[in-house]
DNA sequence: AGTGTAAAAAATGAATTCATTATTTTAAAT
DNA sequence: ATTTAAAATAATGAATTCATTTTTTACACT
């Protein structure tokens, strides 16, 4: 039996929980792109349900930083930009970093094994420069070792976080030296889960994490 | 000008947004027991509104992590349980961790002056052992240091957590052990504080949290 | 052309209404 | 007396309606 949730299990969705996980990936896949303004009646027309539902989905993704509502004026898609990068950043950060203390106390010997397995496929893409298979793997990675640290609320603050970063990935590409030092940093990653050195997890992928703004920044710079 | 939701400056609010805030206010202080059920005919009649934006602060209260909406079961105050505490005190560390080094940085002289007289107040209703006194000027020492931050997405999960973390402030007492040991940690606080060592700031704090947690655990597996 | 104003249209905020699901009450049956 | 079934009540979910605000459009005036 899967989880669906993480908050409780069997439970049918509402309708703007539907709502918001449609107009959630329609935002981090910048269907909806930042800085446009949201216009509830195209909205209701087009997923056929009334303004209500949608209005409290909207409610939700407020919350997590993907829409703005200004009061009689609508709600618009949160622009990306760099200075909200860096105010997200370090915060991730500070959760990815508590996740890897917390997964180090509690990671199975066939979890870290399973993340062995990934970390191996992410440096094949590496090497065949394969950027999607990479990435997917590289989330799979982050993914599992936030999935051992067994914390739905940690998990909650993550994923409305990592959504709004996730959105810059159309921005800029990553560049070759950044993409080897990403590698690099991630055989630490292992070595420390393996080692379940909770410490010396948590640094790493804070200073991971660090790096990747430090390179979108640099990258964002370049292309103004 | 003082800033008013940290989102929008002059923006008057939405009726859902002052419903929230008075909700959450009642949740955290305990005027809505946890686990008690909401029943929204009731609140609408208290408040002389209609359901509908009720309902909306509904949704953003259960993304605090204050409330559980059932469907078509209606929304419980999430009850105060120790595992619950458990769960968020770590994510809670992580963010203060965040906060302190990220006031490291940024934060004035005059600033951490302020910190310092309210320390020494702190202390003195330690002596007193004043507990009133003391939880005033602990939280402002605290709502400094994410002030200094400046950072609007960490204050906000931050404030979203320990929406969940202080309701327990009516469950166990502070021992006298830890009172001491919580001013130590303190006079550590600002101490790294005054040498600007982010590092340390943030290893400390996350210690105090572990502290707090620790001492919470203990006081309540006694307490049954 | 450009600016300002008034009317019209569109969009949002919130109340109300309707439909469906839970819960409680009542009554019957064992 | 206790349990079960059915009916009544209450509560929730979502659509609709109404009121207000904002935005757009049209048009006069400089």
């Amino acid at each position: 039996m899967k989880d669906q949730t993480a908050q409780n299990s069997i439970a049918r969705k509402s309708l703007h929980e539907e709502l918001a996980d449609i107009l959630r990936e329609m935002i981090i896949d910048c269907k909806l792109t930042p800085g446009e303004r949201i216009n509830e009646k195209q909205l209701t027309e087009q997923f056929g349900v009334s303004r209500t539902p949608l209005r409290e989905a909207l409610k939700v993704l407020s919350k997590e930083g993907l829409i703005q509502l200004n009061v009689n004026r609508g709600a618009i898609v949160v622009p990306v930009t760099l200075s909200d990068l860096q105010e997200v950043f370090p915060v991730l950060a500070a959760l990815e970093g508590a996740a890897g203390e917390l997964a180090c106390e509690k990671i199975s010997d066939r979890d870290i094994q399973s993340i062995r397995k990934a970390q191996a496929q992410m440096e094949q893409a590496y090497s065949a420069r394969d950027l999607s298979t990479y990435f997917q793997y590289n989330q799979e990675i982050h993914g599992r070792i936030l999935k051992a640290a067994d914390n739905p609320t940690l998990a909650s603050h993550h994923r409305s976080l990592y959504g709004r970063v996730q959105r810059a990935r159309f921005l800029a590409n990553l560049s070759d030296e950044r993409w080897q030092s990403a590698m690099e940093e991630h055989n630490e990653i292992l070595a420390a889960l393996e080692a379940r050195d909770g410490a010396r997890l948590s640094v790493t992928l804070r200073r991971h994490l660090a790096g990747k703004l430090a390179a979108l920044t640099l990258a964002l710079h370049e292309a103004k």
